[in-house]
DNA sequence: ACAATTAGTCAGAAAAACTTGACTGGCTGA
DNA sequence: TCAGCCAGTCAAGTTTTTCTGACTAATTGT
């Protein structure tokens, strides 16, 4: 039960069909589950709903119930989430 | 067929279950294709063989075949792989 | 000559990830 | 009251990834 390897884990994070993308969208500000399902090309709700399940879990996504007009949640990133931010940034101008 | 993601596609070149210990290992140095079998706890030819390759044609790792003493194959970073080091090494500071 | 080490490949099985479609239940507007 | 949106859940099936064990074939040490 070794893992000789720190950044495994944070990388499995974002590993996964559509935790990238979804990430990448919590960047540009609150998320919502239906929208994102119709937003993300070719994902379904399911999937959707795993990841932002999974996500939360791992705390990179936080979730709260916003008590307004339509009444609904949103996914935002966590302190946590922010931190790897940067780390986006610099894998996006490698290319 | 879009991407919206940049960050996706280097993502996924490290994703799978043994990459990321792949990748830390060659910054380490060179890489024998047997050693890491042994290496890596819990892993075995078959995928090592995949992941190796896969990270080649990905353009990540370089192969070399050393004509000395016990007549080896050696695979390590390519330059592209070393542009990698900062994000690997900025995910580890991230913990 | 024989055994071990090198670096693999192959087929098939098992496990993990992803998709589909049906369904739930609260809330809101007409 | 009825339709539609919200945020999901569930079971089943498909696809992808990973693992196992057997096998190849060149090179090297004794």
């Amino acid at each position: 039960m070794e893992n000789s390897c720190p950044a495994e884990g944070l990388l499995k994070m974002l590993s996964g069909k559509w935790k990238p993308q979804i990430f990448r969208m919590a960047v540009d500000g609150p998320l919502r589950f239906n929208a994102l399902v119709r937003q993300i090309n070719g994902s379904n709700k399911q999937s959707i709903a795993v990841a932002l399940k999974e996500m939360e879990e791992q705390g990179l996504l936080e979730k709260t119930t916003v008590r307004l007009k339509p009444l609904h949640i949103e996914y935002m990133l966590s302190a946590k989430g922010k931190m790897l931010i940067p780390v986006f940034h610099q894998l996006e101008n490698l290319l």
